[in-house]
DNA sequence: TTTGGATATGCTCAAAGAGAGCATAATTAG
DNA sequence: CTAATTATGCTCTCTTTGAGCATATCCAAA
């Protein structure tokens, strides 16, 4: 019971944050994502993705998780009788290693309307005045697809979720608001990307987001030792929202993620900041402990 | 870049619950999970599995989710040239449908550990006795093979649990007390399924378990009214513990996910039960709300 | 040297949430 | 009518979370 042969490639989201803002590591500057040959010779999907991932970024792939597998008729289809499958994957990439190289572009390029670290974007004005138009054009379906705005976009009284990221950008692809679904260069709402590759790269955002909250992910794009100031703007980065310091603080140690190096920083100015590192013992133990962190919505 | 011409088939895991017991398609008298064809014609794996399934259990399937792609090179290598891909999915199915129909089997028949609902189960003393002397057995990793044994199975002081279904079941494979694992008869836990069925089970029971704490996926499986103990049971077989009785009502009535119908039942022989039904508009809504749950470890 | 600015770090407090149990209500079986 | 059984309402405590105050330690400029 099998469809036949089908052509498959692999498609990588691979991540690093440099700077305060995540990047994701992109082909023809910045208009893909890339995608690479799975060698036969590999075990699995995971260990040639690596290999592969090693040798173009010459840094190792701390994390690296299944995305997504799609496999929809209207996906490349210029293989007669055959049909192609992407088989997506998340990576964490350690920050010194994906620094400001070409080829790293900043994701919030893409999504505008996702960081809220500096407050809500002007954008999002603009972006419900047009989904509001765009539900008014259908009077069947007016009042679900308000309340799917209102609650996609955090005003239904609930706020705004940094977890919906896909749902978001799925949205905007539905009401014709992004370049990807054929509309007008009118509504062009962030930099478009080669065929569903942004669709992939909110997947990638949406997991990441969801992830960093219940498992010690986020060390995977840390230097060996850190401070807390700077883990925490790193988090902030990905999530796209800031966080009370003094809460982060406690939650991080009460869950002894890390430990004292010793050793102190005194590059940003003030007070020198304590170092940390990552006790890699804890991935052993508890692989699937519970990370909560304290989102303060602004 | 491609990765050539691959084989490529759909596996499904079917999951209903009916009489308090949490059930799983299978074919073959329960040795294998059904696998079908994706004709191609449809215009996503969803679509077409989902017609499948229908087909199959003459049921619509209500949620519909990708588990997992694999596509090692030890699974089903007799195309030369070529690689079998196999995509997974989970689906959950009404529980008037799958109902004890053969072909259901009960997925603790498979993975006897996992049910906590009368208690921690007796095997798990067998179990813990193999996993220590498996860990003995090699004295570097001794220490990690213990914490992790320890964790895995809640002697750590964490208590079980019941979200690490898969890698329990992992583990066991490791430390060869599965038949799977193509160990000595001596060491068989739970019954066993063809090729790596029982870990696609495994990953479908772990991602159901994680998934019905934080969305409201358990309305699928359960008719359109019911009461509040039936959902309440529900919720526990497939979790594998109990709940406070009085903590799930307070939890359930305040994120307003039910609504009351008005009749009652009076089949269960005490005070008869308010039916509820499914706020089916906060699915449009809160489709990511945040679902809690109030697990009790006994 | 002093002062202001900046960041680090410790601590408190109130509100919300979670875990556990008592009490009462409404049925059926005998 | 009584006992058994399940449903349902309410309380109480302990923990967690969100927010802010206060102090410490550095740098740089006056």
């Amino acid at each position: 019971m099998t469809i036949g042969f089908a052509h498959a490639e692999l498609i990588a989201v691979l991540v690093a944050v440099t700077g305060d803002e995540p990047r994701v590591m992109t082909i023809r500057s910045g208009n893909a994502l890339p995608s690479g040959p799975f060698e036969m010779g590999h075990r699995t999907l995971q260990s040639g993705l690596r290999e592969w991932v090693q040798e173009q970024t010459e840094h190792p792939v701390g994390y690296l998780e299944q995305l997504y597998t799609f496999a929809d008729r209207d996906r490349n289809n210029d293989i007669p009788g055959g049909r192609t499958i992407s088989i997506s994957y998340l990576g964490l990439v350690n920050e010194q290693s994906g620094a400001g190289r070409p080829g790293w572009h900043g994701w919030y390029e893409y999504f505008p309307w996702e960081d809220h670290r500096q407050g809500r974007p002007a954008v999002l004005d603009a972006i419900m005045a047009r989904l509001k138009s765009w539900a008014n054009a259908d009077p069947a379906r007016r009042d679900h697809r308000h309340r799917r705005a209102d609650f996609t976009f955090g005003l239904d009284g609930g706020g705004w979720n940094e977890d919906l990221a896909l749902q978001r950008y799925e949205l905007l692809y539905e009401a014709g608001l992004v370049s990807e679904a054929g509309c007008v260069a009118e509504a062009n709402l962030g930099r478009a990307m080669f065929a569903d590759h942004r669709r992939i790269l909110a997947t990638g955002i949406a997991r990441l987001r969801a992830k960093i909250k219940y498992r010690p992910v986020v060390f995977e794009l840390m230097p060996e030792n850190f401070t807390l100031l700077r883990l925490q703007r790193t988090i902030e980065a990905l999530a796209g929202l800031t966080m009370h310091k003094q809460n982060f603080r406690r939650l991080i140690e009460q869950q002894e993620l890390v430990e004292e190096t010793g050793g102190t920083e005194s590059e940003t100015g003030g007070r020198p900041a304590k170092l940390f590192r990552f006790r890699h013992t804890v991935l052993e133990e508890r692989a699937l402990a519970g990370t909560k962190l304290p989102l303060s919505r602004n």
